[in-house]
RNA sequence: GGUCCGUUCGUCUAUCGGUUAGGACACAAGAUUUUCAUUCUUGAAAGACGAGUUCGACUCUCGUACGGACUACCA
């Protein structure tokens, strides 16, 4: 079957997209764009109770952020709108009244309440209850209801659902292109509900099947949770006839917590100190998330890392941009377990990428941090300083410790450096030097290095002490470039100035 | 409990019957160094277990153990 590629991501609107979902959605883009095909976006807000207001701006905000291109659905609009399930009620009740007619479904008048006192009865002697073939024709349901109640009962305003009439033992055989050839028997599954009157909307298994048909989905590439409901959706296709046009189906493998056992949630975050979700996020409520973003990562080195969580190019190739990933993206090289989460691994992809981001690349970065200090410089400027320091970060958080010294002259000495290096001969040495670097006219690095190399060297003074002592005046901490950078970046004057500051009011030692 | 899926260094993984089982993160040691880093070198570290198929199994089959997902009028 060659026909176009056209897969979708379909998120539920309850809450932020959690890394898992990114991941989702990112081979879902990559498999996309790899077989020229269309990425659909569509927002599946089928249940109004766990609605969660401002969760769709979110999961469009981050793909965007993610470099996820969205070619047709919520927010882009396409020929197949609107792509807000909530939007499209009036298509879903149609099918599921299609698939009574076909003796697919039938309704059922049960009331949760009584549901939930069956299963605990159930349980009380030890069984499980399943809303099945061998009890359907017990409960109140079309199948033991004469027409006429049916329709009493629909005409009078009873709640009422549409339930899939799952056949008796027969064997579903189903293909997945990541776990392979997978049989299930009929007998061990239950009556889903399709369609509930109670807010008028389908659940997640007609709205699905239903859309991905009128969406011409090629490909469902989806989490690992969804494999056990795979034996529905093929028999909903086929009870639709729909079978000819049925999309393939692709099972990721989930995202493990970092540590101890489970899938990966908003708690391990909290707990170990990483973001789950990619974005910075508030909850109606006022609770907050940390993000991806915020904490100070590049979008490129998230999805770099995820990308590779759960998939490898079989090369030892590891950092990829989001062109070669979709050149190089397969499912067949998707892994069936699932991949434990790896925050130390996030944070080694990040420092990659920022060790080759250009001053231009990392001046936006800058910016931000030097005005929440009250700092204004140039553009250039700005990047200059990170750029001399990008080799020390780790995070675009990290900037500020590491730069500021560029920007701000120190106002006390760490304790220890003093301790080492403000004692002996050194404040007179460093008044000497003061003379010689007055002296210097062209206060380039290169140049200022050669000069005082020669004097140190003529005088008898050792690199380090000369260097460390330097530091101590200019920057105040063990930390920080090469002391030439910092000569040439804060300027003669200042030079002078911070070094007359230590002399003048830090007392030697001894 | 039931159904389904899975199982190679601590972690992410390569290997598609024959390899000294490779790489990366983290870890350790060393080198470089003007502080802190970076970088480089080296090291330690794995096929859950038991049967079978085969000349030969990490790789195929079965069983066991362990892990996970699902088992809602949630997705």
């Amino acid at each position: 079957m060659n026909r176009e590629v056209r897969v979708r991501f379909a998120p539920s609107p309850t809450g932020p997209l959690h890394i898992g979902g990114v991941r989702t959605a990112l081979y879902n883009y990559l498999f996309a764009r790899r077989h020229g095909g269309k990425m659909i976006l569509r927002i599946e807000d089928t249940d109004s109770q766990r609605f969660v207001p401002g969760a769709e701006e979110y999961i469009i905000e981050s793909l965007k952020w993610c470099g996820i291109e969205i070619d047709e659905g919520v927010g882009v609009g396409g020929p197949h709108a609107p792509y807000r399930q909530s939007e499209r009620r009036e298509i879903y009740l149609k099918y599921a009244k299609q698939l009574i007619d076909a003796g697919w479904a039938y309704y059922a008048f049960d009331t949760p309440e009584e549901l939930d006192k069956l299963r605990s009865e159930a349980e009380a002697t030890g069984k499980t209850f399943a809303y099945n073939f061998k009890v359907r024709e017990q409960l109140p349901t079309s199948l033991s209801l004469s027409k006429e109640e049916v329709e009493a009962r629909i005409a009078r305003g009873d709640q009422w659902v549409v339930r899939f009439k799952m056949p008796e033992n027969e064997v579903v055989k189903m293909d997945d292109l990541i776990r392979g050839h997978v049989e299930v028997n009929t007998s061990t599954l239950d009556d889903k509900v399709l369609y509930k009157s109670a807010d008028a909307l389908p659940t997640y298994h007609l709205a699905n099947i239903v859309d991905d048909h009128l969406m011409e989905v090629s490909h469902v590439i989806r989490g690992e949770e969804w494999l056990p409901s795979l034996p529905l959706h093929y028999l909903l296709y086929r009870a639709f006839g729909w079978t000819d046009t049925q999309p393939e189906f692709a099972h990721l493998p989930l995202l493990l917590k970092p540590t101890g056992s489970g899938k990966l949630s908003k708690r391990d975050g909290d707990k170990m100190g990483f973001p789950v979700f990619p974005l910075f996020w508030t909850s109606p409520t006022g609770e907050t998330s940390r993000g991806y973003r915020e904490d100070g990562y590049l979008a490129e080195a998230f999805i770099n890392m995820l990308s590779l969580l759960g998939w490898n190019p079989g090369t030892e190739q590891e950092i990829f941009s989001m062109e070669e990933l979709i050149n190089t993206f397969s499912l067949d090289r998707v892994s069936k377990a699932g991949a434990r989460f790896q925050p130390d691994k996030a944070k080694w992809f990040n420092a990659q990428y920022m060790h080759t981001l250009s001053d231009e690349q990392l001046a936006p970065y800058m910016q931000p941090i030097l005005k929440a200090h009250g700092i204004e410089v140039a553009d250039e400027v700005a990047g200059k300083a990170a750029g001399i320091m990008k080799e020390r970060m780790t995070l675009t958080t990290d900037m500020w410790d590491l730069t500021s010294f560029f920007f701000v002259a120190p106002t006390e000495y760490e304790e220890k450096l003093v301790k080492k290096q403000w004692k002996g001969d050194n404040p007179a040495m460093l008044k000497a030097l003061r003379g010689v670097l007055e002296g210097i006219e062209d206060f380039s690095k290169e140049n200022t290095e050669v000069v005082v190399r020669a004097w140190l060297e003529r005088e008898g003074y050792g690199l380090g002490q000369v260097m460390n002592t330097l530091r101590l005046a200019l920057v105040g901490a063990g930390k920080g470039p090469g002391m030439f950078d910092v000569t040439e970046f804060i300027g003669k004057a200042e030079c002078l100035a911070r070094i007359d500051n230590l002399i003048n009011n830090v007392t030697p030692l001894e």
